[in-house]
RNA sequence: GGCCCCGUGGUCAAGCGGCCUAAGACACCGCCCUUUCACGGCGGUAACCCGGGUUCGAGUCCCGGCGGGGUCACCA
């Protein structure tokens, strides 16, 4: 049998990252089995409509490599693959059950129900329907509804036993019947429930596997009294561990690192996201840790799947990203650094190219970017102690000494290159024999004012071009006194 | 609170009864390389939640406790 898997998402305008895992996974068990990845939106939420929400979705999806079978822009032979496209097709579905006695019609108002439930709570328990409406006799049905009462359509679980499933990642789980409220099916303005639009679809759709987050492992129960009562195939269900910010938080949107775009727009590289997001929550079983999509595919197996929750961790995160830019194209490098050095070099002709050639290898975000390079528009604030430093035997004293003496040297020279700087500087410091470090560690920091640089003496010199340069040095020797 | 799930270093994790005096990665700390930082190389600190069983033998199986999470809507 064909594999089908889907991703269901609400058009909310943002993408979760836990959401993206979701899809991930689901892709890839449909892509790893030949199967059919199927994208389905959500979006019976009648209040809140959000503009361009599931272009978010489209191009999340897409721009991270994973491309539908089917879907409301690609279509499909299950369309309608909008939900609310489908409003029409759940009641008919619900009035099926309410015959065949396995849901019924319940006229209890919503305040009704408030009050019964605050009730149960002032008593310390669990409220559940009563159902009480179970026990209408046909004719008072038929009247309530010839009258025109409003009503919601709610299952009839049983009471007594219990109901139990096989997970593909938890294994055997198992809930008593007693818990199991009677949950409404249909609502009073006859739309249906999240709860039963989603079998409904998933049944229409020929969905075989339910990737999900794990937070539906104990509605799961009243899903599969609906499979059954259909007398439909229950799929099989895989449910995935929660993604947390922390041990005791999901990643939330409040701290602003839960959506997709927040990573994006920080600079993070969508390849770089993806292949971290796959490894929360699953392993290959090997060493491997940096995957391409088709590798993924290839590696991915559900029974690799983790039962514990795991925390989504930033700073390894921020590592990855650093080693997929470094490893990037560097034509790409350079195009997506330019906005960033625009940031502060606007305008400042500053040889972008250079620049980006000595800090790919240290970029590890983004927006770390500008504060890197920042020394280059302005020279900063910087104290004299900072001239000392040991291993390079310097400090204030042999900083203004060795600067005085290459200060000519520096201005001697014409030809502003790189190479140039750098043969002439060496060879006048080997001739004055002095060390190496003891000249060049002050130079760097008398044109930089900082201790870490993207880059050494030559390069910075180079980059800041000969002027500044040179005004530079000339403001270091007033500040050595 | 009832029910359900989970519990190996700070984090991700391997481990599926003996190969564990417990891999690997991130982070952290040293050292080396380097005109700085980074990269890279080498090394180090650091864990089986607790208590009972079962077994010749338990991180691995069972029970209990504790801890964390989830779920208990005419929300999705």
């Amino acid at each position: 049998m064909e594999v089908r898997t889907r991703f269901a998402p609400s058009p909310t305008g943002f993408m979760h990252l836990g959401g993206v895992r979701t899809a991930l996974y689901a892709y890839l068990f449909a892509r790893k089995h030949g199967g059919k990845f199927i994208l389905r939106i959500e979006d019976t939420d009648q209040e809140r409509f959000v503009e361009g929400a599931t272009e978010v979705i489209y191009d999340t999806l897409r721009g991270c490599g994973m491309d539908w079978d089917e879907g409301p822009d690609v279509g499909g032979d299950y369309g309608p693959y909008v939900q609310s496209d489908r409003k029409h097709m759940y009641l008919p579905y619900a009035k099926e059950l309410v015959e065949k006695g396995a849901a019924y019609y319940c006229f209890c108002t919503k305040e009704e129900l408030d009050e019964r439930r605050a009730a149960a709570e002032a008593r310390g328990e669990v409220f559940k329907y009563d159902k009480h409406c179970l026990n209408l006799s046909k004719e008072e049905i038929q009247a309530k509804l010839d009258a025109g009462t409003p009503y919601v359509i709610r299952l009839n679980c049983p009471t007594e036993g219990e109901s139990a499933y096989d997970d593909e990642v938890f294994g055997h789980i198992a809930f008593p019947n007693s818990d199991l409220d009677d949950m409404v099916l249909i609502k009073a303005d006859s739309m249906p429930t999240y709860n039963f639009a989603n079998v409904i679809d998933d049944h229409l759709m020929g969905i075989t596997h339910v990737l999900r987050g794990m937070e539906y492992l104990s509605s799961t129960p009243k899903y599969n009294l609906l499979y059954k009562a259909f007398g439909w195939e229950i799929p099989k269900y895989v449910h995935l561990t929660t993604v947390m910010r922390d041990a005791q938080h999901k990643l939330s949107k409040r701290d602003g690192d839960a959506y997709y775009s927040d990573f994006i727009s920080k600079g993070y590289l969508k390849e770089a996201l993806i292949n971290y997001l796959a490894l929360v929550g699953w392993n290959p079983g090997d060493d491997r840790e940096f995957f391409t999509m088709e590798e993924l595919i290839e590696a991915f197996d559900i029974k690799r799947l983790n039962t514990s929750p795991g925390i989504f961790d930033v700073t390894k995160l921020t590592w990855m990203n650093a080693q997929y830019i470094a490893k990037m194209d560097f034509e790409d490098y350079l195009r997506m650094a330019t906005p960033w050095f625009d940031q502060v070099l606007a305008g400042k002709g500053m040889d972008y190219r250079r620049l980006a050639e000595l800090m790919q290898g240290r970029t590890e975000v983004f927006n770390r970017i500008p504060d890197m390079i920042s020394f280059l528009a302005e020279m900063p604030e910087y104290d004299l102690s900072l001239y000392f430093h040991k291993k390079m035997k310097c400090d204030e004293t042999v900083a203004k000494e060795n600067l005085t003496l290459m200060l000519p040297v520096i201005e001697g020279i014409q030809d502003w290159t790189e190479q140039n700087l750098h043969d002439t500087v060496m060879a006048a410091i080997a001739e004055s024999g002095k060390k190496n470090g003891a000249v060049l560690w002050p130079l760097r920091i008398a044109i930089s004012g900082l201790a870490n640089t993207p880059g050494g003496a030559f390069e910075i010199m180079y980059l800041l071009g000969r002027d500044e340069t040179l005004r530079r040095l000339h403001a270091a020797m007033e500040k050595l006194g």
